[in-house]
DNA sequence: CGCATAATTGACGGTTTTCAAGCACTGTGG
DNA sequence: CCACAGTGCTTGAAAACCGTCAATTATGCG
């Protein structure tokens, strides 16, 4: 479990540079770690062909990483940065459906689809790990353990959703925002991150969009929080003053 | 694909018994049906033992299918007649996840998880079919199909949530109903069920908790909407007139 | 420095919730 | 068969909440 894998660079969490370019998960933090392991991919012996099946590449802000109908090719983990993922319904408006941070992964609903439902792009500089499913069968592992793997990734997208959907439709403007300041902070946590004070990455429209909140809502609820005393807010930049004002919002 | 599988009964779609427990989808029509497949279930030859793996049984109005938290044991598919999913967060309001109807699979969610997140409850009499999970290896077939029916399933159930949240949450109180209506009508007729007149079974409470309403709220909208010409609702029966008004409105 | 974009703040209006009352339907028991 | 209670459905009025429009300030980029 503590063999090096494919990249165990990990550079120090300073809150300054908190989810910039420099600070990568650790491998074992990984949302691709059960398929990782199940590949033995770092191990020198593993005889995977390294960079065929999964590549490490570093990507820029702005940058589109797959477009939404484009045919499904590789399952990517976020190793450094953070992602949105969005969507567009016929011509109409975009909806934002996700943020993807260090140690999560992005594509998995396209996974038993054969194209992305959704269009994802890096919200800062950052990088990726590729896992190019096409050539899962060259590595020689067997695919019922690989497929047990994609069942436990399909699972956690499953329930998380439903968490997601039966708390957003019955919430408050204030709880969804509440909650989502709580999701972003644990899922952090979880990857050994600062949790307590952070950057906002996407923009509040973009918060608004993936809440179903105009983004003045979004801004007005947030500066009346910064006021009662429940975080501190400064520009994009905020710290977690009250954690258990927000937990109690969240699940008024 | 003609050979009769394990239950072939189907009797006619009277719209005044839609829904109702004499109704039974064709195998063929059924979510359960990829695994169903690959297990050649009704084969006579197919030497898996009848009734340890796939039961169907009827169940009475009210029944509880599983509970909230119990472990998981079986994915059971709907013959004929509704259910409904709900979870209760923290002992606070109970939250109805979803609907579901002929053909259509209940636990899914569950698999990768251990246990139900929600219950399952039967809104009219009707009848399962139910997968006994632990016993699939019993059956002989090549773990690899099957693992590979269940990435199908959950990928569905993925993509189905994905377009759930991304809509509910943007969408105004009549374009969530007109949507609802849209999904019932279109999911009936994907079973080739009556889909143009057909019964609610859930209540306006259920309707309202599911779609993030006040039962109140549904009631007007539907009001509105029949005096608008776009259905004809009586008591718990609605019949679309113009289909295409919904279309416009969901869509909005 | 100046423009373009994003964020904040205020005022207003529409939609939805809440509270409350009346009605319709169901099923039970006399 | 009818009366009754219980539940669910409908409808109304007032209030809360949130979205839209608009103006101002801040921020990032050339």
């Amino acid at each position: 479990m503590d063999k090096p894998r494919f990249s165990t660079h990990r550079s120090q969490c300073d809150p300054q540079t908190i989810l910039d370019a420099s600070t990568e998960v650790d491998c074992e933090d990984c949302g691709l770690d059960p398929i990782c392991m199940v590949l033995d991919y770092a191990e020198e012996a593993s005889g995977v062909p390294e960079g065929v099946l999964l590549r490490r590449r570093p990507v820029e802000r702005g940058e589109i990483i797959f477009r939404q109908d484009d045919p499904f090719r590789s399952l990517f983990a976020v190793k450094s940065g953070s992602f949105k993922t969005s969507m567009e319904n016929g011509g109409q408006s975009k909806r934002v459906i996700g943020f993807q941070f260090p140690g999560e992964l992005i594509g998995v609903e396209a996974m038993s689809r054969g194209k992305y439902p959704c269009t994802a792009r890096a919200l800062q500089n950052g990088s990726v790990c590729e896992l190019h499913i096409a050539r899962l069968p060259e590595s020689g592992r067997p695919l019922e353990a690989l497929q047990a793997a994609v069942i436990e990734l399909l699972g956690k997208e499953v329930a998380f959703n439903h968490q997601l959907v039966s708390s957003l439709v019955h919430q408050s403007a204030e709880q969804r925002i509440c909650g989502f300041i709580l999701s972003l902070s644990s899922r952090l946590a979880h990857r050994r991150l600062p949790s307590l004070e952070f950057t906002f990455t996407m923009s509040r429209t973009d918060i608004g969009n993936y809440l179903g909140l105009a983004s003045e809502t979004v801004s007005r609820v947030l500066t009346r929080m910064g006021r009662s005393g429940a975080i501190h807010l400064q520009r994009k930049r905020i710290r977690i003053l009250d954690r258990n004002a927000l937990e109690q919002c969240a699940d008024g």
